[in-house]
DNA sequence: ACTGGTTTGACCTTTACTGACCTTCGTAAT
DNA sequence: ATTACGAAGGTCAGTAAAGGTCAAACCAGT
């Protein structure tokens, strides 16, 4: 099932990849029109799937002559690292925990940059799922220090290992 | 006795028989209409007929457009998939559960036999340690099950994306 | 009666989409 | 310069549309 969310990601993406630099810009309501949507489904769309976990960066200007202009941010390698822990233990602060959702959006990201396979991604990723805990009694802390491990675990196992 | 479960599992396999493809995808609530049964019970068929040791692997999406997707799976990995629950669920039951030793066995033996790559196994193996546990407060019997979970959901993610 | 598979329903989580209302900023009129 | 207007984009809460979970009730065969 391919929701309109979907065609609009899809759609940026597309643009994004036969742009001349590492960035497009658009009108949000022009996009709106095209895709016969209001133009807040633009922000959802942004605000849910070129997030920085992802890999993206959006900058906008209001008032007229306003645009949106989405960025495909760097892949800057040595920093993987640094950011899964702020990923991991951020939030995680909050006593909370590290959101599932996030998690899984920078593991699709190291895929998209390449620095791990799509069999690697869906291997880690299957780890990162409230549903492994179903049914069992432990504590939320407990829960969410036993993700971060695994997570880390998985990563340095990769990152160890070098290129693929 | 026939049960309504086994005419829409009886269903679920027409359809994948002459489906393009090794899947089909379906509406939960549209099946549940029209078996004029509750949602729910599209769970229980698929959680009782549709699992990886009768040959398929289902995924899911919810939220507006959702969807489920029943997969058949290649054979092969089906063996290799019994195996696993074998070792598993073999020596666990004697309350020590599943062996980290004859874990790593396995994960070895689907190394060489070119299965799984190098990284994935180190991924996989990075999670078969006793020490990820340590320091916390998790009864031994959940943690036993943990591991189960956590294996088989690993290699449920190389099942679902086919050869390496 | 017991047992195990089946069926159901109440309640939950996730995701998509919408619309009313708000903020920002360029620019044309004063 | 100041102001007023209009043209962007932003926010957020609400609605709807999926699917998930779990435990209780319900049979059927022994």
């Amino acid at each position: 099932m391919i929701t309109l969310s979907d065609y609009i990601e899809d759609y940026l993406k597309k643009l994004l990849a036969v742009a001349p630099g590492q960035y497009v810009e658009i009108q949000r309501s022009e996009l709106a029109e095209k895709f016969q949507c209001v133009p807040s489904q633009i922000n959802y769309v942004l605000s849910t799937r070129f997030t920085p976990e992802r890999g993206y960066l959006v900058q906008s200007r209001r008032g007229g002559r306003g645009y949106i202009k989405v960025m495909r941010i760097d892949p800057l390698y040595q920093k993987i690292w640094e950011e899964l822990q702020k990923q991991l233990y951020s939030a995680a602060e909050k006593e909370y925990g590290c959101e599932m959702v996030k998690l899984r959006d920078f593991l699709m990201r190291l895929y998209e940059e390449r620095l791990i396979s799509r069999r690697e991604a869906e291997i880690i990723g299957s780890v990162m799922r409230e549903d492994i805990f179903n049914g069992l009694k432990i504590g939320s802390k407990e829960k969410n220090e036993l993700i971060k491990r695994l997570v880390s675990n998985m990563l340095k196992a990769v990152l160890q290992e070098g290129s693929m």
